[in-house]
DNA sequence: AATTTATGTCAACATAGCTGACATATTCGA
DNA sequence: TCGAATATGTCAGCTATGTTGACATAAATT
């Protein structure tokens, strides 16, 4: 047994009984998702503390691989960053070799993005342990499991902001390409 | 050449195929992931922005009030930052009165952490459309996939991080009383 | 009494967001 | 054809939140 016993609440009005399960709140997931990913993205971390990157080239290199010749004001929806955001890390990205610029075949004004195989291998050498992560913890759960994961994932996510990762139902405004 | 001049590939070595689910990489959990913690925190960041505070004070009065009495030392283990970070926003958090210290019972040195009521309401109310969107995603699956998700999240959180999530195993230095 | 511990604080710096303003090339519409 | 809209780039400055390093203070420990 720990705390709280002892401590003498002075005129302030303070709290000593933890904010549990009451109010139907489900404390137990909202916390596993913040540890989870705070763990998830600390992978990639460590290997770009290495390289000189940080996590917002991480998200750069990631859609390109997975995305190549998409525009940038494709890249800037994903992400949901400014342009000047992006800016300074697709330049960085761009000068290292990591990424390349295509003007867009249709329309002269885009800049579609490209990975060089640096960058592929970049974007790999990231996701390898991120994948390997997300393989232990599916590790033991049966294909229904697994299918679950998926569903809540995808439940979380607000159904506007569908990004690369499920990118059926492209609502209205498809003026890309 | 203010601008990259009609872009041409030429010697760069571009690639145009879509790093896809070849090399055994689960790409479409490690999107779902992004994607869903994205939206996962823009709840609570919007009330946040109305009150003038940010991500790092949601998570300092979130811990704080399931865990009231924590010392300060507990709350950076938590959360894996520096003092001098944690101090920036817990300064604030007391001197709006969100939060209250009082001097450890046995260790007077220990300045352990209550919320006021204020401070319960807050987290209360950052709380709850996380647990909406969750409670949302997880419709629809049995006790058998709300399992799993738990599983599969846990299953994704390095083993010495285990904090306030699940504590049992609260392995040897448990010298925090 | 000396040392260690728990905490606070000052100063400087880095990353990665943001807004606002403006430039340039290209396309589109009247 | 010309002017407006679009896609992108860029400059300047601000904010939030993390970092290191150095040092201060009070209380506990030895």
């Amino acid at each position: 047994m720990s705390r709280a016993g002892a401590i003498k609440p002075e005129s302030d009005h303070i709290l000593d009984r933890p904010m549990g399960d009451t109010d139907g709140i489900d404390f137990e997931i909202i916390e596993l998702l913040f540890f989870a990913y705070r763990d998830f993205i600390s992978d990639p971390d460590a290997i770009l503390d290495t390289s000189g990157f940080g996590r917002a080239h991480h998200r750069v290199v990631h859609f390109v691989n997975r995305e190549p010749g998409l525009t940038v004001a494709a890249l800037l929806d994903t992400l949901k960053i400014t342009k000047q955001s992006l800016a300074r890390v697709l330049k960085q990205l761009i000068d290292s070799g990591y990424i390349a610029q295509v003007a867009g075949p249709e329309d002269r004004r885009q800049r579609r993005l490209f990975p060089t195989e640096r960058g592929r291998e970049l974007a790999l050498a990231l996701a390898r342990p991120q994948s390997c992560r997300i393989a232990h913890a599916m590790e033991g759960l049966g294909e229904g499991g697994r299918a679950a994961v998926k569903a809540f994932l995808s439940g979380m996510i607000n159904p506007a902001s569908r990004g690369a990762a499920d990118d059926q139902d492209d609502m209205m405004e498809g003026h890309e390409q």
